[in-house]
DNA sequence: GCCAACGTTGGC
DNA sequence: GCCAACGTTGGC
């Protein structure tokens, strides 16, 4: 099976690629996905499986580095506990709803890609990222994109 | 803060 | 099954 490339996002208010590089082991599980398809593509991810660390709700938004699928899907546990605001009062314990992943800090980019710098790669014309309303904040990315967003990067 | 795009909910 | 109302995401 060959590697599969991801896009993960995340509010760096919330939780930043520099945050990933404080945790420890330097990994976090990626909890909080409550959209079937993120949750579907989630399920696809493979151990070793490598994804672009996208910053949104950020100025600017941009694409900052890279992290490796290191747990593949289980399930997430903040949808039971009532504290949590991923709790889901309807999930079956016996049959979870909800999945995350762990992933592991990668390389940083030798600079941040910014969303208006990746809409001007012909490239990434028709990655989902840049899509017309696309907010799925887990997304596939092909080889192709994933080897154009890192040689824009430096990386 | 605004608002477009999208997903979910629930009445019918 | 339809669709209006509502909530969320996320760029700007």
């Amino acid at each position: 099976m060959a590697k599969q490339y991801w896009l993960l996002k995340s509010e760096p208010r919330s939780f930043s690629f520099d945050d990933l590089a404080r945790s420890p082991k330097r990994t976090t599980c990626w909890e909080g996905v409550r959209n079937y398809q993120a949750r579907n593509l989630l399920r696809e991810m493979k151990k070793g499986d490598e994804a672009i660390f996208y910053h949104s709700n950020a100025s600017p938004p941009a694409a900052v580095g890279t992290v490796t699928i290191v747990r593949e899907a289980y399930p997430d546990a903040y949808q039971f506990d009532r504290k949590s605001r991923y709790h889901d009062a309807s999930s079956d314990p016996e049959n979870p709803r909800w999945l995350m992943v762990d992933v592991q800090y990668g390389a940083p980019f030798a600079r941040a890609l910014s969303l208006p710098e990746l809409r001007e790669q012909r490239a990434l014309a028709k990655m989902e990222l840049l899509r017309k309303g696309s907010r799925l904040s887990v997304q596939p990315v092909t080889p192709k994109e994933w080897r154009a967003v890192l040689r824009l990067a430096g990386s």
